[in-house]
DNA sequence: TTGAAAGCGCTAACAC
DNA sequence: GTGTTAGCGCTTTCAA
């Protein structure tokens, strides 16, 4: 037998299809006669009747479900958040669209197409640029968006991001009060708002520490690109210290120091940013600043879930995490 | 204005709703005028027309979703399957949900429940046991399951692994090739085909070396049951290498044996299982045996949009990647 | 408090 | 080759 409709158990329970949408509906308890209500709900039981949500769909013009787009899933940095999104979500009956858009505007321009064809009630987008047409489309257009560790130039759009600026000042103060006053930055590619963030935080703690600074461009928040930016920085300048603009980079810096015959945290301190799963597991392990990846999930969720649309950004705070890439200078 | 809907396209274009579907129905072509089918993509380009997709599930009774249920997207042995399912997948304009089951059953019995109530055309999952008897029920149920990664005692769903037995046999020869006799090996946890069909082909390929295996068992494919389980097999017996189950019980390897004051890969050598992302980017560089995660998401998603519903096995090739984690017997 | 009926957007069976 | 019609499962307005 193929799965009973609400019409087989308003059958069973003897009522209108109507009045059995009703009885299971939890918002109108009380408006439907406890003995009906019960009724329905026993037959519903006994039949093991799950509403269709396609048809609910139809019906109420929502359907419960969220496009979630990250840039690639393989990168560490985002199952943590996916997580977090998926486990909120889910406890209020949402689900979520998965998607990767390697960050091809064109491919992300077709997936949210896609997506929109699906029905999304809103999209969780995990990488956006800090101009980035597709999210100006979406927002027009008078979707729901929340952005997730990432921000609009102009914030039209809600975003969920974690404090980078106290974390870089904090990993920029852990190292001076290590003894350390050459301190490099390998920042990420300038089309993304935390690289902008970070910089900024970076050289603002070593002015305010009479510091001058030394910064070398990533192509991308990779540990190849960390590596060349890494032996880049190290051949340039005289740094004993690098902070890195996320964990991956800094996984190319430890690359980059060894090939060089240097070794770390003796002769360079390197500090990650992110946390991910194996940081602590890396040899050293990585001293980093720890983004709440799946609390930022939680927070997208909610926001994506709310019901007004005025934009609203989040900011939860971050932490050093010392393990043991960062030593005295020697 | 609200999306526009195929009534509105058929009005433009001047013609009945029917022949606007009909129209944009690329199997139906040849089928339609020339000119009709010309005039309908016009219109429909012109309005920025997409499907809907609820729509058209309802009237269809399918949904070109499959839900994709992994024990924990955390755990890095996953994204790349994902990538690999999403991506087949929106190659046929199918689209993944995405939930995580914690290795619990009765987390799982409700996922697949809200996954079934969203009409969802199959099942793609990496989180099965060896006798699970949510998947049993969702196959007895006439719905498309496919494992990934995993495989039931009695094959009576697809599924798509990895040839475990052939890499492990690489594994060990590659140590034997080394110098290396006393090679011990760390299963995970019973309830997993994976680690029956690893621990068999270490037993199997020691003995046909004429070599007696040591083997300990870890509570979970983590980093810290490794660490644990190699601190009881380093203590119990003298072996100089390690086949880990995984990767991560690799990465407990290295911790373990760093506390007992031995250094890898002079005093033991450690193969893992997997090539997670960050394998090479370990130190040592992790010696590993590669399963085609991506190519693995790829088949599982072929098989889960095919036809028909014969159980059917693919199993794809292991390649034993050689590091810095392996060395000759001192 | 419940029944009746309409209709969300789409496609497929049938008629011409 | 195209128009017509019905109906997928659900919720909600309107009546009673």
């Amino acid at each position: 037998m193929p799965r009973p409709t609400l019409a087989d158990v308003a059958r069973a329970a003897g009522v209108h299809p109507g009045t059995a949408s009703r009885a299971l509906n939890p918002d109108l308890r009380g408006r439907i006669a406890e003995e009906t209500t019960k009724r329905v709900r026993e037959a519903a039981e006994r039949l093991g009747y799950v509403v269709d949500s396609v048809g609910r769909s139809l019906r109420t013009g929502r359907s419960r479900t969220i496009g979630v787009l990250v840039p690639d899933l393989t990168n560490p940095a985002f199952p943590g958040m996916i997580r977090g999104i998926e486990d909120e979500l889910r406890v209020h009956d949402y689900a979520a669209l998965l998607a990767n858009t390697d960050n091809e505007v064109e491919r992300e321009a077709e997936l949210v197409a896609t997506l929109k064809a699906r029905q999304c009630d809103g999209f969780i987008i995990a990488s956006a640029m800090r101009d980035d047409p597709v999210v100006r489309e979406l927002v027009t257009a008078g979707d729901k968006v929340v952005l997730i560790n990432r921000l609009l130039d102009d914030t039209t759009a809600s975003a969920v991001v974690s404090d980078d600026q106290s974390g870089i000042a904090a990993a920029v103060h852990h190292l001076h009060g290590l003894g350390h006053n050459a301190i490099g930055h390998i920042a990420g590619p300038r089309d993304l708002s935390i690289t902008r963030t970070r910089r900024v935080a970076y050289a603002q703690s070593m002015k305010a520490l009479g510091l001058r600074g030394y910064v070398v461009l990533a192509e991308a928040y990779t540990a190849p690109a960390g590596h060349d930016a890494a032996l880049r920085l190290l051949k340039r300048s005289r740094v004993t210290a690098i902070v890195a603009g996320n964990d991956m980079l800094a996984v190319g810096c430890f690359k980059a120091i060894e090939q060089l015959g240097l070794s770390c945290p003796e002769d360079i301190s390197v500090v990650g940013f992110n946390d991910m799963p194996l940081a602590a597991h890396l040899r050293p392990a990585l001293t980093t600043v720890r983004m709440p990846q799946y609390d930022m999930g939680v927070q997208a969720a909610r926001l994506v879930m709310k019901a007004d649309l005025s934009p609203e950004t989040v900011v939860l705070p971050t932490e050093l995490v010392v393990r043991a890439s960062t030593g005295h200078v020697e």
